[in-house]
DNA sequence: GTGAAAGCGCTAACAC
DNA sequence: GTGTTAGCGCTTTCAC
């Protein structure tokens, strides 16, 4: 009572460790819950903890331990400076904030509901762990070499990192800064990293073997990005199956993930192929787009033509009809994705490990 | 070159002193852009530290700057443990990841387009300044306090919250602890905090003065929860409006802002006034789901009935007809948010400061 | 089982 | 203009 003004701004462990008659040390213990702490005296200091109000200090804790204990999230785009020439392709409806190019690819980002299930994921798994994703964007070599500043300065001990492109360098700038990451989706170039992925080509077998089940035989598809992994996987896979199945030639319209592509891709089929009775989108958003493109051309959905997406995402339940759809269980896939990197801090030697998710065929309406 | 090898780990200032050869201090000035060093010298410090690959320790500089340079982004949920029991009204697709009652939480909220934007305009303003979102939830009261934590911890400088709900306790308790905080929408009970919101009022105005000057006269609503002050404001704001312009009774049906929610509305409104002309639905996602059901109901958009949504999301260009709705300009109010909240935490004695948008009504073709 | 003490890497007075 | 020094708050040997 004497002599508390030194307990001014926030309590520290110092302060804690008078209140409760103990050393900084055996404080240090109970907050951490070290064992060897006798019950009794683990009590005082609680109490003591609480009546302080004490918070540990993050920063002086990090200093020691050599830990951030959180995670980067990162968002990785193309492989160089070209891209910010491809932005018109998202309306620019950001108006007065700074960010320059920037703005665009976030924004494009999550204009797909993929990144959204992707976030969910992770932090479904970090939460419960205490933990919290720090979001990051890596579209530009500037941006990339931020985020492995971010990470060498210790201000995360890990990233997380989807990539919406091939040729992706990120993942090899943080191998070899020694950084660990862990990815969704296989890299291009083999790199020693973990990473999460789903089996596309089966997905899009599921798709194909779908359509001709159903009667279908006049099939075209709308593909991917084709310098996208998953775009081309997804193609190849529709395409096999297809082809295994004695219909060696398929319409392709190459799309970009966007709802908008695949309107402009339905409308190129139609215009080449107006007989079509079934088309597989290589996702949600491209298939939602060519339902609306069938409707405006008179085609009835599934009737006329059959629909298949892929991904299972929230626009498969918003199109009407609801698309039938190959599943990607995307916040499953992200909470594995995150686990493989807490593996990987806990044990640093480990080696790099990948996981792929198996599509399922979820079969709704429109097909 | 005779003994370097405590240059082991990540190089520290001291070793860029050593090969700089001068003081730590010197190359703290030089990595800190502070002046008063002599060009020549900071010249040798850079090259130092190039050869060196040295990063700053995050958690050393926290330390003692008393700075995270960083900030938490939270989504905020209701005031009570009991909205783990609305998680219905979300389909649970997330498998095996643990999280429990939490995981559908996080998936709702990405499930409106309204996040993603919130995201990108804080994102595009933190980047330039080098800053990055730590992503939170707060949905529950033990979420809450672990949001409080993490401020207190010093993990974070400030928090921008985005709620979900009225009564949401989390602006209070940040407040009460002396934390920086800046909220995207006012708080429900007046708390000296910043904050940005849209003049919800005048958007339903505009919406309603445009549907009457397309000659609608059979008018309803779909509104937004009404436990969600902006969901109270827009439909006050439609209401008055109609009011003023002869209409004093207006069909009212509540949704929650959902795709799904507002198809149950519009079902509902159409049993009950199967002539009617017109509809505002108080977001686009409700306005998607009214334009599903009036087609299934044998109702053209607009022909037959005119449909106007609000927020000009993502959703409003989905739909077909593309949506006439009221612009909120999500992206620049995140954006402006973070202007707050850094501005605050530049100067901490600076008072509370609130910033009203104006919405803009975005002709389209459903109205 | 508990305490004393030595830093973790950095910034910021303060001397020079 | 540059160097010296004293911590920031915490964890962690190491004695006891």
């Amino acid at each position: 009572m004497t002599d508390d003004r030194r307990s001014a701004g926030t309590p520290t462990l110092e302060d804690v460790a008078r209140a409760a008659g103990v050393s900084r040390a055996t404080v240090s213990r109970v907050v951490n819950g070290v064992r060897n702490v006798d019950p009794a005296i683990q009590e005082v200091v609680r109490q003591a903890v609480s009546v302080t109000g004490y918070a540990p200090n993050r920063a002086a804790r990090s200093l020691v331990t050599r830990r951030a204990d959180a995670v980067a999230l990162v968002v990785s785009g193309a492989g160089t400076e070209a891209e910010a020439g491809q932005e018109d392709s998202v309306p620019q409806r950001f108006g007065g904030a700074p960010g320059g190019p920037g703005s665009s690819f976030t924004a494009q980002v999550f204009a797909d509901p993929f990144f959204g299930r992707v976030v969910t994921g992770v932090v479904d798994y970090l939460r419960p762990r205490g933990m919290h994703p720090v979001l990051m964007f890596a579209e530009t070599a500037r941006a990339r070499d931020e985020v492995v500043a971010y990470l060498r300065q210790g201000s995360a001990d890990g990233a997380l990192i989807v990539s919406t492109h091939a040729e992706d360098p990120l993942p090899g700038l943080l191998t070899e800064a020694g950084l660990a990451a862990v990815l969704y989706a296989r890299p291009a170039r083999p790199v020693r990293i973990s990473y999460v992925d789903l089996a596309h080509q089966d997905g899009a077998r599921l798709a194909a073997e779908h359509l001709l089940a159903v009667g279908r035989r006049r099939i075209a598809t709308i593909s991917g990005p084709l310098d996208v992994p998953a775009g081309q996987a997804r193609l190849a896979g529709f395409r096999d199956t297809m082809e295994r199945h004695g219909h060696p030639y398929v319409p392709i319209a190459e799309g970009r993930f966007t709802q908008e592509s695949g309107e402009a891709a339905m409308g190129r089929l139609l215009a080449e192929h107006p007989d079509l009775d079934g088309v597989f989108a290589a996702n949600d958003l491209m298939a939602m787009g060519a339902c609306h493109v069938l409707r405006e051309h008179g085609r009835r959905v599934p009737e006329d033509v059959a629909v298949v997406g892929f991904d299972d995402s929230s626009a498969a339940l918003a199109c009407r009809p609801p698309l039938t759809t190959v599943r990607q269980p995307v916040e499953a896939m992200a909470a594995e994705m995150t686990r493989l990197l807490l593996d990987r801090l806990a044990r640093p030697g480990s080696p790099a490990t990948s996981v792929i998710f198996e599509p399922e065929l979820v079969v709704r309406a429109s097909a």
